[in-house]
DNA sequence: CAAGAATCCTGAATGC
DNA sequence: TGCATTCAGGATTCTT
């Protein structure tokens, strides 16, 4: 469950591995990973010969960026980690772990892979202006660790909305990168119950609630990101969040904050947890 | 247009 | 012990 603060680390640990030997080969299983318009059409083989400059992130998404050969236009490599998905460095001839499903192999005998069980991550190879401009990093919303993130930021994109606040986090078109780990500690950090309907939030409420995000997202990547399962680093290791955490994966457990029991709750087919004392519903027509 | 549901997938965890 | 069921869930697509 890759959110941003993983792909932050990810991305950190791709720059550190710096792979910048011309692509020699790449290799492609023959399973499809995600399906649907952007995905459909990899052109992995575009990045043959290819050589990598930097690695972007941008919310939940990774964009390397390669120069091409001669003279052609800067290429762009999109890839999304879905659930499952991680991109390991190794050296050529090292034995290959179950799904791997792409390598790209570099002269320097090392090779980048990307391993994904439940085939919920894509990658997408071409131009890098196109896919910058594009869906779907054109729609997403502003990067929470970005200039100009704030309350009335989220205000102005989900203030008239009849979702509840748990959702609108989720939504990438309202702030990119917030996954329901990460959605849930910000709730619990500003205090707000998850299943809250947005519209009935004040500006002060809409301010500490972006603070809590910066602040669980920020807590997160120093942490090394959080592993529940499956989330590793380019190197294999996990993260060390998972040990910070308040409200995910802890209902029925005590609140850290106040010993009361946090609780449950399933919405949309998601589930979360929160605490009735620090995160109370209020009857208010306003929520301050 | 917005909101909710269904969809994709595998492995771990749970139930009987 | 073993088999079947449930759950996890991001983004896209479909339905209401």
């Amino acid at each position: 469950m890759p959110e941003l603060p993983e792909v932050e680390c990810v991305r950190r640990g791709l720059s550190r591995a710096n792979l910048t030997d011309p692509i020699s080969e790449v290799w492609r299983s023959e399973k499809d990973l995600r399906t649907g318009a952007t995905w459909r059409d990899e052109q992995l083989s575009r990045l043959q010969g290819a050589r990598g400059r930097r690695w972007r992130r941008r919310g939940k998404f990774l964009l390397w960026e390669l120069d091409g050969q001669g003279q052609s236009e800067p290429l762009g490599l999109l890839v999304h980690l879905g659930m499952t998905g991680a991109l390991r460095v190794h050296h050529t001839g090292e034995s290959h772990v179950l799904h791997t499903h792409v390598i790209f192999r570099f002269g320097d005998a090392r090779e980048l892979r990307f391993v994904d069980p439940r085939r919920f991550g894509g990658m997408r190879a071409g131009s890098l202006v196109e896919l910058e401009q594009r869906p779907p990093l054109a729609e997403l919303g502003p990067e929470p660790l970005g200039r100009g993130f704030s309350g009335s930021v989220l205000a102005e994109r989900a203030g008239r909305s009849k979702r509840v606040l748990r959702d609108v986090l989720l939504d990438q078109r309202v702030v990119a990168g917030v996954g329901n780990i990460y959605a849930l500690e910000a709730l619990f950090l500003a205090g707000l119950h998850p299943l809250v309907v947005a519209d009935r939030l004040a500006p002060s409420a809409w301010d500490r609630l972006a603070q809590a995000v910066v602040a669980v997202l920020r807590q997160g990547i120093r942490n090394g990101g959080t592993t529940f399962r499956d989330f590793q680093t380019v190197s294999g290791k996990p993260g060390g969040n998972q040990r910070a955490l308040a409200v995910y994966g802890r209902a029925g457990t005590p609140c850290t904050r106040c010993g009361r029991l946090l609780r449950p709750f399933v919405h949309g087919g998601r589930s979360g947890a929160f605490c009735p004392v620090d995160q109370p519903k209020p009857r208010a027509r306003r929520i301050l």
